[in-house]
DNA sequence: TGACTTTGGATAGTAGACCTCTCCAAACTG
DNA sequence: CAGTTTGGAGAGGTCTACTATCCAAAGTCA
């Protein structure tokens, strides 16, 4: 197909496609003539996965061109799968600066007493330790108690997540890059949802229990 | 204290502060005089949540003046807290365009058989159908057994949310908002991490099992 | 008192991200 | 063979989030 049947399929603007094949996020066409290239499904998919990391998962273009990197790199050693995957995300998420402070520790002394087994050097100690530290700024009331239960049910997510991996390395890195940036956004949607349907089931069960008509009941969100 | 004193307090320079001041994201400080004026510990809090709604949160200015309008607002109908937190979370994720398609009938239909009550009219449904088929366009294999499994964790997610929101309304809009916002981040961090104690869990399952030897420099990313 | 520095406020300028426009000559179309 | 379309390249535009400059009044110190 031409760049602009590319266009009308993906319903992206033949400019942008363009630009993204400037910027090497878009792999070149087959080359037909001067003036004339062959784009085919790769093509379409691609376009698609650039959009989507974008749009869906907030990446910026430079982050979404390393990821692309990698898992469309063929040699990756079937041991340091998930070490790579993990090194993609950890420079896919926006690192600023390091901390090294007192909330770092508190992450690693936290890690430990929580059981999980974990490299302390590990990247996103960092990045729970700043979101943990804002969390605390804005007196959220975030313990080492909440973060156990949270942890416990964030355990059973990952425990999905690593038991539906490919078995194939190449896929593997594929899948894991993937379905951790991309899927990220459906839990955040989920718990939105979540956070509706438990509250209205306690609105529903405090109205049933004090029989309020519809003015003045305080229910709502509290506990 | 001087708005110098502010800018060592916080971290943010002057120049930076004066620009806050100036779109409204920061409340003025008591003037003195025409060149003097006076900040504190509420301008320090105030300068925090921003730099954390925008460094953690990953939220534009535009966004955080309209999260800070809503709580800081003094009248709201204690029977509207979760209604107005969902709308500003609702206006705080990027909304691009509605899509209307089969991918939003499929998550209705998915919510309902999940036995979930939410209003059809959520604005977070558009979000799970356009994260929810971004991962199709992926080959992710998420499908509604696997989203059932996501979703029964992150529902006990939302019940540790909704414990821990205060009784006070107007305490409690912020603590819905910025609770929502602000933890975001941590549970994906948090996930990053699972997966890695989880797979670490099951490669030291077959490296019993197998018995593995490791050299070989891993192949590639390095910087 | 008077030189000097600092302050808040306003305006303009900058850097990066992400496109979008314009031009061009070759190539395809009727 | 006139007219349109194509891929390619570079310049230009818009938005966001600052950053730098200027100013006059106010504070500071000898």
């Amino acid at each position: 197909m031409r760049l602009a049947e590319l266009s009308t399929e993906t319903g992206v603007s033949v400019a942008t496609l363009k630009y993204y094949l400037r910027e090497g996020l878009l792999h070149a066409g087959r080359a037909m003539s001067r003036t004339q290239a062959e784009y085919d499904e790769t093509h379409v998919d691609r376009v698609r996965l650039v959009r989507a990391l974008s749009e869906v998962g907030g990446l910026s273009l430079a982050t979404i061109e390393q990821v692309l990197e990698v898992i469309t790199e063929p040699g990756t050693d079937r041991l340091h799968v998930l070490e790579v995957a993990q090194r993609t995300l950890a420079r896919a998420s926006r690192t600023v600066g390091s901390d090294e402070g007192a909330s770092v520790r508190r992450v690693r002394a936290w890690i430990e007493q929580h059981g999980w087994e974990i490299d302390p050097q590990d990247p996103f100690i960092d990045d729970l330790a700043r979101a943990w530290e804002a969390c605390d700024h804005a007196a959220l009331g975030l313990d080492e108690e909440r973060m156990d239960r949270y942890a416990d049910h964030v355990e059973g997510i990952a425990e999905v997540d690593v038991s539906t991996v490919p078995a194939d390395p190449e896929a593997a890195v594929r899948h894991v890059v993937l379905g951790t940036l991309l899927v990220d956004p459906v839990l955040v949607a989920l718990r939105r949802l979540a956070q509706q349907h438990v509250s209205r089931g306690l609105q529903g069960a405090a109205a049933r229990g004090t029989g309020t008509a519809t003015d003045d009941a305080d229910g709502m969100v509290s506990s």
